[in-house]
DNA sequence: CTGATATGACTCACGAGTAAGTTACCACAG
DNA sequence: CTGTGGTAACTTACTCGTGAGTCATATCAG
């Protein structure tokens, strides 16, 4: 009676591994449905089923487990646009065949999109580091479609490449957040819609590269 | 002696009409500059040269503020949008001389770019609805165009139209936003860019809107 | 003397990060 | 098969800085 009760310090005794990844999943949800600056480390341990200090054992710091959700996120994002990118397809139904994986692998957690994308994180430390390693990955694979159509068109300035690399990027970002804000849409419905909404501008595309999968 | 010295309390005098357009010119820089979530009201005062009270006594408080900001910086943007499209101007011409009114308008404060497109303000209150205000007058503009793009097409699908309409919105900020990350580019350079880009896309583009003014 | 302009010095809530202690489990000596 | 000590897992209850918002007061024009 002296002393209180500490309810259930240590008894669960869960690996270190497998708490991580708890705590991982648990925070990847909620940076990514409130944003870093809008969420803090008490609401994250409650959404684990843990305490606060637990995630500094693990993790550091609140930027330590951001940086650990980036890895996780943005890892499963451009392992996506690698395997769609090796499958060899080229030009427009490239680009098709990379949103179409996008929506497939965010179907399950939508979440990460947001977290991979949010402007509330600040570009420093391992966050930055984490964000610089992924943007780096990604980077080749928009810019060499672009390079491709501007090649054709007969346009070699630099600059007039990396502002339609911009502008490119933004798009594939827009149809990805028109997507998650119209919940009820399958992936293939949306990659269908991409295929109209291309076909509009560029005309034919040829997308017997997805029947396949 | 007995009392401490109160250095110049309210012996400035300035008309409040006068000190708010001040305070609301420094919070526009400020916001626009380090975004809301980062600026501290107590930073916006130094910047304005007065105390962190007056602010309050004028807008009430850090969200008052920002509002007051987002009117002033928005109806700037919508009133340039407005009279770009009351030229009459059609089509992807129409889109050139949108995006050229613009960079016009942003060169001498291009920090109310992001103010207006800051994602750590909150849309409730007061900010919301300047907000919502602000997006219901540049709404129609955009949806006219691309219903006009899509109706060329033959394709009168709803969400379609949607999802098109945030990608040009998406494309439109992209342009913006890369300019801005390119200083020492004048706004004819960048027109003449977006002419170019816009030309790789969909071919050959009137511009003889753009050499009048 | 009244009201508008203005400020120094506070309060207070919130959230990041920490100190110190508690419990369970396991290896190993006797 | 029993004590016993080391260690990993875990918690409660704090500190402490920061920034939004407030109060009481000061100055001056009309």
């Amino acid at each position: 009676m002296a002393t209180s009760t500490r309810s259930n310090a240590g008894t669960k005794g869960v690996a270190r591994a497998v708490r991580e990844q708890q705590i991982v999943d648990a925070a990847c949800r909620a940076f990514g449905e409130s944003g870093f600056a809008a969420t803090s480390v008490a609401d994250i341990a409650e959404a684990a089923g843990i305490s606060k200090p637990l995630i500094y054992n693990y993790f550091g710091s609140k930027e330590g487990l951001y940086a650990a959700c980036l890895h996780h996120a943005a890892g499963t994002l451009t392992a996506e646009i690698e395997r769609t990118a090796a499958s060899g397809t080229v030009g427009l139904a490239r680009a098709i065949v990379t949103l179409d994986g996008m929506f497939r692998t965010l179907e399950p957690q939508p979440w990460i999109w947001r977290l991979v994308n949010d402007s509330t994180a600040a570009r420093e430390g391992a966050i930055g580091a984490e964000l610089a390693k992924y943007e780096q990955r990604i980077f080749t694979f928009g810019h060499d479609g672009v390079a491709e159509l501007m090649q054709l068109a007969g346009n070699d300035d630099a600059r007039d490449l990396s502002a339609m690399h911009a502008a490119w990027e933004s798009t594939f970002r827009a149809l990805v957040t028109w997507w998650l804000d119209h919940p009820g849409e399958t992936p293939e419905q949306m990659t269908q819609r991409c295929v109209r909404l291309f076909s509009t501008v560029f005309g034919q595309i040829d997308t017997s590269a997805l029947t396949a999968p």
